[in-house]
DNA sequence: GCTCTTTTTTTCGAGCTTCGAAAAAAAGAG
DNA sequence: CTCTTTTTTTCGAAGCTCGAAAAAAAGAGC
């Protein structure tokens, strides 16, 4: 059950307060701090002026702008990019990305690499990761060490963040990468979903579309979702969970990547969409490494007209629609961002998505449901990482209290 | 976003957590708060002793019994019941309830009544909810003013628990009960969807087995659904979401109350059963009133042996599987209650409901899911609304703050 | 029956924190 | 150069929680 307030936790949760207002509000004055918190100016103004001393915060002095208003010109305060740096890693099916982020949450170095993640054994996928980290952390130097990781993965994780329970990026299960990490670079690492990280991102990037209630789902491949419920990022409780593409569409039905039948992704899938084109039997196994290309094809050829082609995309509509129906029977109907290089292929798909949402209870809400397009995941699932990791060291600095330790860009 | 917390606030939470330890408790004693709450005794102390004065908490005088230990032996508390009375309603179909409770959560008095929901006038409905409770108070004297009204009714609410959007009780919609008993009785008043009131008192009666993560649905004419996640119930964005019987679960398939085809309910609940049983056409309309002793006949037969009967149960069986199954693919498996009286025929319904998960993505936790019977809703609905209404009663007096106003039992 | 031990509860001063009011600072307006 | 306006800092007051110590209330032992 929940706890009781001791005093010394104030001026921790206030001071936290203080940081996430700067983070998302980017260069706000104190006076505007004091509004948005609703404290006291007095507070702020000994809290931000405890913040700068210690290298978290930064008066941002160039605001060379002919001030338009009367009176004492505000000060704009900024995170100071110097007071930490962290490592994001995105993992994929043959794809590997890490790179360094600032305090500021601003990209400093990224690498890419190609691994072939379905032929490696369990430790060489670790490796790998490992590999591009040691890299990355190589061609900086050695001043500024990490305070944290956070590696994004398609697959379900378990719910303390530490191991990939599957994934379909490998055969291997129960990779506990979180562990791996930690041990070889000490400092604390955690596993995220990368769907849920795509949700995180977009409510970072766009607050006014995407505040309190949404749904991010990933066309690709296989079919993911990052799901965002009174403004906090839902997960299983038992896992990163979410698993909107293995929610059943059709009992019984088409056979998935994952084993079992009639799964939503079974039918929306690039391999499911592939299969249904080329008029092969629903219960055939999915082909892996099909190319984007050809998938581009397949839209081209359904956009042109009627056929095996356009037929499959209907299917995969539906699915999505349907799908999309029961979600929101559950939570009630929301926006809907639609990323990842399928997302391309909206525009066929978008009929029949908005006809079986209309055949569901969520209907008679159809007009609640907009639908936005984004189509690269990549920058989403990075940031969404960043955000997520320099969150956790916002919360290290707040648990701080009165013995703070100094952090890298240290002033005083 | 989230606000910063004030000085004063501090003593509100603090008061607040303290009578909330003591309705979870029963009869804590100081010490025992303070190891719940994480406070100090010092603290406990002060807050426990103001409480006391303004005549929210009693201590408990007579515990006779010898006590084993040696020392000073602990003092219990317990709330004190003449603090406050609310007033709780239950709506269904073609029946009403209204009761008295005190602040302790023990009801005072209890009046049922057996309206013809369906027949009744937007304004009747409201007129026989606004009479139950009228009876109740003037049985009761002009003595004690309840400080709280929450109904709870069979349908959909809006999100501020304030209107009923939609129900199977009567043709009507959009009514606005909240308003109606806040201008009737001049005390706040909210409306909840059933269902969520049952999971709500599931949490309060059974913690060791209904504690962060679990399910209530309730088999009855139609089907309904009551979710906690993280501790707290859940509601959908707009309304009182978790439309579980409204999911889909065949598209396109067998005609539901609510006008929609393939939903859970058009599977599973009463009518659907004995729609199937008599073998009518799956998109027959469904049948109204049908006796709770015919359903029980049919659970007879189909218990007996092969037939229409065991068919008709075991599509409803696996309607509820597979949506259980896409449930559990977003929120990962957890504990399930069953409710009403429906679940009498679990017995029939378990063997295909089972089969149907494993079918499903949370096929491969199964047996992290339980299944439990409670038979009788009506007593489930009552003592969450209690909860609830006390809930907010106790927010209420630590928003209360230094100037506290006297409740009715009040001792100095 | 008396003293010792144990446990719970209360008391009290210290140390923080936030707040409001007032002062100081930093600009533009005239 | 002075006045006005707005932001930021300073300072004393009030309130809260905490730890230590004291008080209270029993049983244990002789």
């Amino acid at each position: 059950m929940s706890v009781g307030i001791r005093h010394d936790d104030l001026r921790r949760r206030n001071r936290a307060m203080v940081i996430s207002a700067v983070r998302r509000a980017g260069q706000p004055s104190r006076t505007e701090i004091a509004a948005t918190t609703g404290l006291s100016h007095s507070t702020i103004s000994a809290i931000s002026s405890d913040l700068i001393a210690e290298g978290y915060l930064k008066q941002v002095k160039g605001s060379e702008q002919p001030s338009l208003k009367r009176g004492r010109p505000q000060v704009a305060l900024s995170l100071n990019p110097a007071a930490a740096t962290i490592v994001v890693a995105v993992l994929s099916l043959n794809f590997l990305s890490a790179a360094i982020v600032d305090y500021a949450g601003h990209v400093v170095v990224e690498q890419q690499r190609k691994p072939s993640t379905a032929a490696l054994s369990k430790s060489d996928l670790v490796a790998e990761l490992v590999a591009i980290i040691r890299q990355l952390l190589a061609g900086q130097g050695t001043t500024a060490r990490p305070l944290r990781i956070v590696l994004a993965i398609q697959g379900t994780t378990d719910a303390e963040a530490r191991t990939m329970r599957w994934s379909p990026i490998t055969p291997h299960s129960d990779i506990a990468f979180a562990d791996a990490l930690e041990r070889q670079f000490a400092i604390p690492a955690t596993i995220e979903n990368d769907c849920n990280m795509m949700a995180v991102a977009l409510r970072w990037r766009d607050p006014a579309r995407y505040r309190d209630d949404f749904v991010a789902i990933l066309l690709s491949h296989g079919i993911g979702m990052g799901l965002v419920l009174n403004g906090e990022l839902f997960t299983g409780t038992r896992s990163s969970g979410g698993e909107f593409g293995h929610m059943t569409h059709m009992p019984g039905g088409a056979l998935c990547r994952c084993g079992r039948r009639g799964c939503v992704e079974a039918y929306a899938g690039n391999y499911a969409i592939w299969r249904n084109a080329q008029c092969k039997p629903e219960d055939s196994v999915p082909e892996d490494g099909i190319e984007e290309a050809d998938i581009q094809a397949l839209a081209v050829r359904a956009r042109a007209g009627e056929g095996a082609e356009r037929e499959a995309y209907r299917k995969a509509g539906a699915a999505l629609g349907f799908g999309l129906g029961s979600l929101f029977a559950l939570i009630d109907p929301a926006p809907v961002a639609f990323v990842g290089a399928g997302a391309a292929a909206f525009d066929i798909l978008e009929p029949e998505i908005r006809a079986a949402i209309l055949q569901t209870a969520s209907g008679r809400h159809a007009d609640a449901i907009s639908f936005d397009i984004v189509p690269d995941e990549l920058p989403l699932m990075r940031q969404g990482c960043a955000m997520r990791a320099l969150t956790y060291v916002d919360q290290e600095i707040f648990a701080v209290g009165t013995t703070a330790p100094a952090p890298a860009g240290r002033v005083a």
